[in-house]
This record gives structure tokens, C-alpha cells and sequence, in this order.
DNA sequence: AACTTTGTTCAAAAAAACTTGAACAAAATG
DNA sequence: CATTTTGTTCAAGTTTTTTTGAACAAAGTT
């Protein structure tokens, strides 16, 4: 038989450019082109997508899409849409921005934050082992410092998500709360 | 004469691993390792360093130190400590995190914000000159969605800037202000 | 002016990140 | 149970980013 009609089906030019917009985006928050496209036709298709589909329009590996749709999961980014009489997975993207940053918050930021106290700790334990006692007061006091943003960074966390969930805001470590946006 | 003193003045433990701390973070927001070096070891040193000293105690080339310092002077995130009786420029580090935080966002994320609604714009035209009627209600609900995200963006940014200043907020759309932190 | 000090630039080398595709596993189908 | 469909894994290849170091510029010294 001839070749079907689904050789190529190129994408449109407007397809082309939102796809951009999230690759873009993607390169910003560090993760690969791949996955920028992956969302971007998603983001831009009515219908849920097949793995296939995505490997077809987009034009690369079976391996890129496999290896980007498992993050993109595990960000809660994408999310399984069971299409009736198909047995191949499909996938819709996450529209919500909120629990795209949780997602993206919770996945790539928090643990970071997280061992970070780990590390602080044994920090201050490799200062006071150190034999310069003299300088014990300043490398303390920057010890200090950085200590103070890393609880800065995780109280903003919670304001964040209330900004972008239009939500109330309650400061857990206050007793009042206070009605944001 | 014998070799100097100085050959290595090789970094403590404390100092290494709070260097690692930066070059972790630096990581994080898409910083190459040399750039956390640089400002953590200032990060750690009570006096300022010159460049040679930077080059000499982290032991990386020159060219790094010298690329490495021009993007964190444009961020802000050291500055230029004269030092008398020294030709040579000496650094500090910026200890501000909300002058850091705002200086990475003017420099690395507000760029690609504004250039985002350019082609937001430009996406728009494409999508009403496109052949098929059919499927602009869809693409143009999927680009009003991404221009709230936009939107909802910038709106965050001053909020952050208030809550790590520890400042009033100031919401420039609505004519009521409202306290947070 | 010749020389030294201080720092920048940039092409090439090295390292890191990403993508590919072929081999493989798991599950459904006939 | 052999076969097909669907998707994953991972070593090797490719691309991108980062680092190096030698050549160069700028400015101060003698």
C-alpha cells in the first residue's frame, strides 16, 4: 500500500512558536528541551496524546519522550487520560499553575532545601573541630546568615502557593492570620 | 630564595563545604560551579580577596575568576571594596539576600517575561491567520491561559521582594493595600 | 619610553548534559 | 504459547556548556 497520509504531520506555525514559549521556559527551570516540547504540544493539542503521537509530531526519540514524559509525571505536570478501545497510554497537561510550582517546588526545590539543614549543621560542627579559634566568631556569624535565608526561602514557599491559589494565607509560626490578594 | 609561604593556602574543611553549599546553589539556578565558588569562598573570608587571591585559594584559571566576577558584579552580588595601598580591586560578597534574590530576578528572569509577551503577541497573529477556523477557539483559550500565567508572574514578583525585605506590600492594581508578614 | 602589574578575551580542550536507537521487558492478543 | 503492541533502559553518539591558558589591552612605575 502507499505510505499512509501521516507521514509528517508537521506542526502549524502557531504550534511551533508555543512550543517554543516552553522550551523556553524549560531551559529556564533547568530541564531539557525535550521536555519543553513535550508539554508545549500537549499544552497546544484539544485531545490527549498518545506516546506515539508525541514521538511522530515532535520528531524525536522514543527515548526522549519516554525518558521526558517520566518527569514530566513525576512533576505532576502531565497526567494519564484513559482513552476507551485505545490500550496505548495518553496524556493531558496539567493547566492548573498552581500545582505546576508545587509540583516543580516539591520535586526539584525542597529537597535541596531539606539536606540543606543537614549540611548546615555539619558545618557548624567542622567550624568549632577547625584549630583557628579566631575566626570561629565570623565563620559562625556567616553560618548564621545563611541559616536566615534558608528559612526566609521556606516561609516564602507557603506564600507563594496561597499568591497563586488566590487562597488566605496562615503564617504557622504567628497566631494571626492575614487575608492576602 | 625558597618558594613563598603561599604556595596553597589550601581551604579548611568548614570553608569547603560552605562552598560547596554555593556551588550547589548555583547549580540550582543554572549558575556554572565556578560562579559558586567564587562567592563562596568570599562568602567565607572575613576580608575581601583580590583576584589573585581568588585564582591562588580556589585554585581555577584565570579566566573563570575573570568571567566568573563579571556576571556576579551584574547580578550585584559582590561588590568592588577598595582596599588602600592596593591597585588591585577587591571583592565582597553581598549579604543582602533580597538585593541578591532581586538582582537575579532583574538580570536572568524579567528578560525573558517581557521578550514573553512579544511573542505571545506574535503567537496570537499566527493563530487568526492559520487556515483552520476550527481549531482557533481551542488554540486561543490555551493562550489566554498562558498570558494569566504571565500575568500571575509578575504579580508574584513584588510580593517576594516585600516578604524578603520584610516590607509592606503594595499591590499597584487595586486601590487597597493589605499588610503581609 | 620600556617594563611591570592587573585583568580581559577568546579559541581550543575538557566536562557535562542531552538525545538517539537498538536491545529488552511486560502485557495483551490471536 | 508464539506474536504483536507498547513502552523502558542504557551505552554510545551528539550537542552544549564550562574551563583553561596564552595572547592581548590598559594603566601604573621606574
Amino acid at each position: 500500500m502507499p505510505a499512509t497520509q501521516s507521514d509528517t504531520p508537521t506542526l502549524s506555525a502557531w504550534e511551533t512558536s508555543m512550543i517554543d514559549v516552553f522550551v523556553r521556559a524549560a531551559s529556564l527551570i533547568g530541564l531539557p528541551r525535550s521536555i519543553g516540547e513535550i508539554y508545549g504540544l500537549l499544552f497546544c493539542t484539544p485531545q490527549a496524546l498518545s506516546f506515539d503521537e508525541l514521538v511522530e509530531r515532535l520528531q524525536i526519540s522514543k527515548g526522549s519522550v519516554s525518558q521526558g514524559l517520566k518527569v514530566l509525571r513525576q512533576l505532576g505536570a502531565v497526567k494519564l487520560h484513559y482513552v476507551p478501545g485505545s490500550r496505548r497510554d495518553h496524556y493531558q497537561p496539567e493547566l492548573s499553575m498552581k500545582r505546576l510550582v508545587r509540583g516543580f517546588i516539591k520535586d526539584q526545590f525542597e529537597p535541596h532545601l531539606l539536606s540543606g539543614s543537614q549540611r548546615l549543621d555539619n558545618i557548624e560542627a567542622l567550624i568549632e573541630e577547625a584549630g583557628d579559634e579566631a575566626s570561629h566568631a565570623h565563620a559562625l556569624s556567616r553560618l548564621g546568615t545563611l541559616r536566615s535565608w534558608q528559612q526566609r526561602t521556606r516561609k516564602l514557599m507557603p506564600i507563594v502557593m496561597a499568591v497563586l491559589g488566590g487562597a488566605k494565607f496562615f503564617d504557622k509560626e504567628s497566631t494571626d492570620q492575614e487575608t492576602i490578594i
